[in-house]
DNA sequence: TATTGTTATACTCTATAACTATA
DNA sequence: TATAGTTATAGAGTATAACAATA
């Protein structure tokens, strides 16, 4: 098989492998994989249901429910926009962003045993080829917050 | 931030562009993530049911309903295990092979443009520090098909 | 008129609990 | 008694369509 062909395999093979540890740790706190990564999301962010939706690659009647859902919980927070009252902007309070930071550290420890079958040279390399793989979509964004 | 944790931060964001990538082709032939995934799964293996829900860190009752549905499309099929007359095997139609091949082809095409960006050289880096990585979970499995 | 967001509806995905059939 | 699988139920995730409020 061609060289691209066996670099794919190893994409997905890998997606499915960190899938399954982040779904893991945010179900041991009762959040969906789109949860945490809306949560991660709002870190740095105080999008509107609109861009949040696009951003995510979702319906804006499912971005509805889902910060419906979280605001219940007391992880986010709805306000009208004060520019356009048409708008609602979303935010995270601070339970929100104690309970992702929980829930990152809990990933960062179930990584540890994959990445650390790599030395300090290839973790760079590797770093930097996803950087590379996925520059187009990074404008300064972080853990689980690119579109 | 040390380097394991910037490789951690790549590997997510690549994660969340994977899953994009194939949910969005599974989504076009109506085929959700897991179910795409049990299709790959199937390509070369004739599992029974707790096999599959073990494999896809599912309840056995949410493989049922997989399956079911599945088979109700004319994609996979159950029967009866000759050796043990409570299981039950699962298996691809042929229908659901051309299927997922024609799935698996949309998903190299979109994924072109990111592998692009490597090199050749680059390209055989970066799959074999995804094989080291995934290592352990790998046994002569491909696509989509690891546990 | 167009855009932002919510609601109603329907279906899939998922787990838990209770069940049947076989070992 | 233990294991393999299904069914019933309930809740979350998802999209489509219809709607209200604002621009």
């Amino acid at each position: 098989m061609a060289a691209d062909e066996d670099l794919m395999d190893a994409l997905v093979r890998t997606t499915f492998r960190v899938m399954a540890v982040l779904t893991r740790a945010g179900a041991a706190h009762d959040l969906s994989l789109t949860q945490l990564r809306v949560l991660g999301i709002l870190r740095d962010r105080r999008p509107r249901m609109t861009e949040l939706a696009a951003f995510l690659g979702l319906d804006k009647s499912t971005m509805s429910g889902l910060v419906e859902r979280a605001e219940r919980r007391g992880l986010m927070v709805r306000g009208r926009s004060p520019e356009d009252r048409r708008a609602v902007d979303v935010a995270l309070t601070e339970q929100g962003r104690e309970l992702f930071d929980k829930v990152r550290r809990d990933v960062v420890a179930e990584l540890a045993p994959f990445v650390g079958r790599l030395d300090e040279a290839q973790q760079c390399d590797l770093t930097r080829l996803l950087d590379v793989l996925t520059a187009a979509d990074r404008a300064g964004v972080e853990f689980a917050s690119e579109p």
